[in-house]
RNA sequence: GGACCGGUAGCUCAGCUGGAUAGAGCAGCUGCCUUCUAAGCAGCAGGCCAUUGGUUCGAAUCCAAUCCGGUUCACCA
């Protein structure tokens, strides 16, 4: 148990024991104790001032009392400043702990809780190359698995892979008609690269069509469209046309944005997608080969980046497999009751109850809906893992869409419904806004880690403190080192918060970052390095007499607290969290390394005062590296040994 | 318009389950390498915690209203 815990189980127990009353360890409440002040933790004593009809202090004075007689293996002695009661935790207690703890290499970890929980992520499309928005989902998804797993939970990493659709036809059309047959074999181009190459291709061609189209539109020359399109679109430049409108330029433009859309549709090229995706549904042979072999070029893709970013996965779901499977869950709710017909055969549900509106679940021609496929998929998934829990990590402009999935289960009673959570985390933007393919703003994931990658590998030159690495060591550590940059830059932040990326500013590798921390590991190891093993091995069975310096208390404390902060991280699904601790204890450490009193580093660990001191400091330097380097893996992120 | 999310130093963010004088990093300025690695350490400067009102011993934190920014409310996925 920790010691906040074991405070706070040890405060209640006294508030009951001095006052009789009921008082749970939930009401108490233990800071750490101001720097200003003497002591490590800190009850505030106000709570229990209306039981025990006292003032604060003197409260503060009966309950320190109570522990220091009833609990002195845990509280050595205490003070009361006006209602904080300052407590001074026993020596032992700090000692006892780093021989405990400091050769597990694996800290905090929990024993298996039983329960298992599927997290999904990354979910890409197979038409275009990842960009630093999947960053996010990839390495949130892959540390708040690692987190869960720390803390006990069995989990399956699931990926729900994009392949079918409108967008994937897009790219197979536009290599059709202008590829000559060219492979990423033949081009050397990676193989979602390739593909993404004519996805756009087919987005300028769709412009320079639509132009057409709309610019006749906007002269009054509607030839394109036809009966209810036709009186639409009518309908909408006379409404443009209007003066009311003409003075409003967010309505004139949502105008505009509904004529575009119509006029997209409406291109030649538009249409030949669309026939393609009906050849495809159909199972024509010929786009169903094209479609498997442009798909492996864009699995081989994605494959080498997942492998660089050490990405991983337990299971597999393609929404070709999937697509069709919500319909009997459409069928059910129309038993059920839950969901009901309209007059043109579409089926809906009401949500106005719960304060959301009417969804449509299948259209009127029969075919499902994204929401339809996911009803489907979900029940799928637990058909296949009955997991307690089942977390989608997805972007938080489909909050509204998961709130419905989860609704909708629930009222169709699905066993799978419960569990169903939604980590929604903000968009990546960049300065100017968001990002868009459409508009080729988007931030490359490959370009992203090669250009991370580089600037390690430069920084690591300037430096020159590699001397004696090989090639391979050197490639591995620059890579570890922009990746981690990377990783870290993207985790540091609450996942709830959309954050802005400047690509003009490259990520940095100093300060509040992923290199600052990895270099503070490298630095312990090399004070370690100074040791033999035999020496660092014979340190478990060392019996500890020795009182501690002020920041030697202060690294036991912090590297103590890990696994409440591994709680914590996953109670808010925040690997920032664990990435602000990470901070926290190599920063601490680094002052600690460099704490200089009349020109002698006072917590030297070669040089200490005496053997005891040498001890105890190498128990918390190897304590130190551990949590380190278990913190930093629960992000993803690799510590080096030297760097 | 309804729902949801955000607004803290010049910039990027912690702190938000109420607790002592609001913290980091970056950028700016000072110092510190004969040291177990200076990707570091120590310091200076920088704040009406969006605004107003409320709750109470105590509010950046909770509640209400307002202002600003974002997302969403598709027979797209």
């Amino acid at each position: 148990m920790s010691v906040v815990s074991s405070i706070k189980q040890a405060a209640a127990e006294a508030v009951q024991a001095l006052y009789q009353q009921p008082f749970t360890v939930a009401d108490v409440s233990v800071n750490t104790t101001k720097p200003e002040f003497e002591g490590e933790y800190t009850i505030v004593v106000f709570p229990f001032t209306k039981f025990s009809r006292l003032k604060p202090e003197e409260t503060g004075q009966a309950l320190g009392n109570y522990l220091v007689q009833h609990y002195p293996s845990l509280v050595a002695g205490f003070n009361v400043v006006k209602g904080f009661l300052n407590l001074s935790i026993h020596r032992d207690y700090w000692l006892s702990y780093v021989k405990e703890a400091h050769q597990q290499a694996t800290p905090g970890r929990k024993p298996s809780n039983g329960k298992k929980v599927m997290v999904e992520y990354s979910s890409p499309n197979t038409n275009k190359p990842l960009h630093l928005g999947h960053l996010r989902n990839n390495f949130l998804g892959y540390s708040i698995s690692e987190i869960l797993k720390a803390n006990g939970y069995e989990v399956i990493k699931a990926n729900l892979v994009n392949d079918r659709g409108i967008h994937i036809c897009k790219s197979m059309l536009a290599w059709q008609l202008f590829a000559h047959g060219d492979t990423p074999q033949s081009t050397g181009v990676k193989g979602d690269h390739l593909v993404g190459d004519y996805y756009v291709r087919f987005e300028t061609i769709l412009r320079e069509q639509a132009e057409t189209i709309i610019s006749d539109v906007l002269e009054g020359n509607f030839k394109d469209f036809e009966g209810e399109e036709k009186e639409r679109i009518i309908k909408l430049h006379n409404l443009l046309h209007k003066p009311e409108i003409q003075a409003d330029a967010e309505k004139a433009g949502k105008i505009k944005d509904e004529i575009k859309e119509l006029s997209r549709n409406k291109t030649e090229i538009m249409q030949q997608a669309k026939i393609m995706l009906q050849q495809w549904e159909a199972g024509n042979p010929e786009v169903r080969a094209l479609w498997q072999t442009m798909n492996s070029w864009v699995y081989e893709g994605f494959e080498e980046t997942y492998k660089r970013l050490g990405i991983d996965f337990d299971k597999m779901y393609f929404e070709s497999n999937t697509y069709l499977l919500g319909k009997d869950v459409v069928e059910e709710g129309l038993q059920k009751g839950v969901f009901f017909r309209k007059p043109d055969n579409s089926v809906w549900i009401d949500l106005t109850a719960d304060g959301l509106d009417e969804k449509l679940v299948l259209r009127g021609d029969g075919t499902s809906v994204y929401i339809t496929q996911d009803l489907g998929t979900a029940k799928l998934k637990y058909a296949d893992f009955h997991m307690d829990q089942s977390l989608y990590v997805v972007a938080d402009e489909q909050n509204y869409h998961f709130k419905v999935l989860r609704l909708i289960l629930q009222k169709l009673g699905d066993a799978s419904a419960g569990g169903i959570e939604h980590l929604s985390y903000g968009m990546v933007e960049l300065p100017h806004g968001r990002m868009k393919s459409r508009e080729g703003t988007v931030v490359d994931a490959d370009d992203m880690i090669a250009e991370m990658v580089s600037t390690a590998a430069t920084h690591t030159e300037e430096l020159g403190k590699v001397k004696g690495f090989s090639e391979e060591e050197l490639r591995e550590l620059h890579e570890t080192i922009g990746i981690g940059a990377m990783k870290f830059f993207l985790l540091k932040v609450d996942p709830k918060k959309r954050m802005i990326f400047n690509p003009e500013e490259s990520i940095d590798l100093h300060g509040f970052t992923g290199p600052f921390i990895q270099y503070s590991h490298a630095r312990i190891k090399s004070i370690l390095r100074e040791f033999s093993t035999a020496d660092l091995a014979a340190l478990a069975d060392y019996t500890h007499n020795e009182d501690l310096l002020p920041m030697e208390k202060e690294l036991i404390m912090i590297n103590e607290q890990f696994g409440t902060v591994l709680e914590d991280a996953q109670k808010e699904w925040s690997p920032s969290v664990i990435a602000n601790y990470a901070f926290l204890l190599a920063q601490t450490f680094n002052s600690f390394y460099a704490k200089k009193e009349n020109g002698k580093y006072i917590y030297s660990v070669r040089d200490a005062e005496t053997d005891h001191k040498r001890k105890l400091r190498l128990q918390i330097a190897m304590l130190t590296a551990n949590t380190i380097k278990e913190a930093m893996k629960l992000l993803g992120i690799q510590v080096p040994e030297r760097m």
